[in-house]
DNA sequence: TTCAACGATTGACTTGGATCAATCGATTGC
DNA sequence: GCAATCGATTGATCCAAGTCAATCGTTGAA
């Protein structure tokens, strides 16, 4: 009867890691797949980590051998020149795949860093290649995400192009708030896990300026700001501040 | 003995046209791949497209079927938002891919257009999707593409995020001199097929800016410049504007 | 409970790059 | 060959964001 319970635990923990017992799988790489190729995806993706807020899951230069899914938790990604200048290139959340970079040269090109204590599911790369030679679905949506992720970099590239200070942070906002909503949260409340220096170097701006941005949302009565506690009051009116008329 | 004469004068077409005898075939999508591998490659990439100078190969928008590589020529690639700003994303030359960002959304996401008459191979990527399920190496080098699109746009972003107009203009200067030294041309003279405004976009800068950092590395001796004619003076000089010590 | 460290806010001032404008030089179409 | 158009250069001025600095609020460790 002890020997049930146990066996009845250890099983419980198994089914409770695997992609298709997971509440994520619509987000991220198992989407798409047939509950046959899902079982086999879950060999796959055998080992868990635990990351604690403020370590880095990997640095640029380490080796690359696994893409990461994240299954709770909220990272950064960075890079950091040789003259101390530092550049946030990305905050992934639940659901959203790190390392993409690392395939190119086989190590990784940039940081990143836990903002709360996260975990990550690690995906052995070669092993992913393997299997996405016999499963279609997976290797289309495998591509659908590394593409994604040029797209959103390119979003970026707008972003820091042409937009000025406070267009940056309202297009930040509300690309914070979407992502929140796909993941069942509130799109209008939510406590930010980055600092405004993290928020400025991401949208190129001093911590300063990205302050002064808060505070006259504030003033306008598009947001509430209470140090990380960010509630959008008005939609309408961040995204009116994307497009302005001057 | 014409029939003969024609048959030769058609197959040296096909040869022609083929990855396995395309002199880029070390910059682009055959990279390592086996003289037997390339040669299932051919098949593949079996349309060529001639785009005129000015010409879109693709538009924001337009269904996506295809990546294209670049054969011969320039392009840029940008995107337009409804306001009328637009941001240039990049630049591509001889043996790079265009139309990555496709993918994600069966749609082109950004406009390609030629900068030089051009001459792109189409490579339809459900195909390109089915040879790399059997051939590992095509697969592989096809995820290190991608993978080095995402490392690139980073670059970017840091240049844009972190560096003043005159380091922007360095980096660049020494990104397209690196280029067009892969391809086995001088690395200290080349024609810019792109205007002051193209760059300034790509770079986050109004022309004038562009034009005034031009003339500025010119005075100091680090190029010369007359019009699209560059010629670099001093890399070491333009390096070394890339991180000012002030 | 207190203090130290860190992050955020706000103010005063400076500045790099944008804007506006005039001119010049090179293509290109007639 | 000539005007017209487009791109590049240069100058004068302006302003958004950076810089420097003081203060405040939170958090977490002793």
């Amino acid at each position: 009867m002890g020997q049930h319970k146990l066996s009845d635990e250890v099983s419980l923990a198994v089914i409770k890691k695997a992609c298709s017992n997971c509440n994520l799988r619509e987000l991220c790489l198992p989407l798409c797949l047939s509950r046959e190729e899902m079982l086999r995806l879950d060999d796959l993706v055998s080992t868990r980590r635990r990351v604690r807020r403020g370590d880095h899951l990997y640095r640029a230069g380490e080796e690359f051998d696994a893409i990461y899914a994240i299954r709770s938790g909220f990272f950064k990604t960075g890079v950091l020149l040789s003259d101390g200048r530092d550049q946030v290139t990305g905050f992934q959340m639940a659901g959203e795949l790190l390392g993409l970079d690392g395939i190119s040269t086989e190590r990784h090109t940039c940081n990143a860093i836990a903002l709360e204590d996260s975990e990550v599911c690690a995906i052995p790369f070669s092993r992913l290649e393997s299997l996405s030679r016999e499963i279609h679905t997976l290797q289309h949506h495998f591509h659908k995400v590394m593409s994604r992720e040029i797209v959103r970099d390119h979003g970026v590239m707008m972003l820091l192009g042409t937009m000025r200070a406070e267009e940056r942070l309202a297009a930040f906002l509300l690309n914070l708030s979407q992502r929140f909503t796909a993941r069942g949260f509130s799109p209008s409340e939510f406590y930010l896990r980055m600092t405004r220096e993290e928020i400025g170097s991401y949208l190129g701006l001093k911590l300063e300026t990205v302050s002064r941005a808060f505070s006259r949302f504030q003033e306008e009565g598009h947001i509430a700001v209470q140090q990380k506690h960010i509630r959008i009051l008005n939609v309408a009116g961040l995204k009116s501040l994307m497009h302005p008329s001057h």
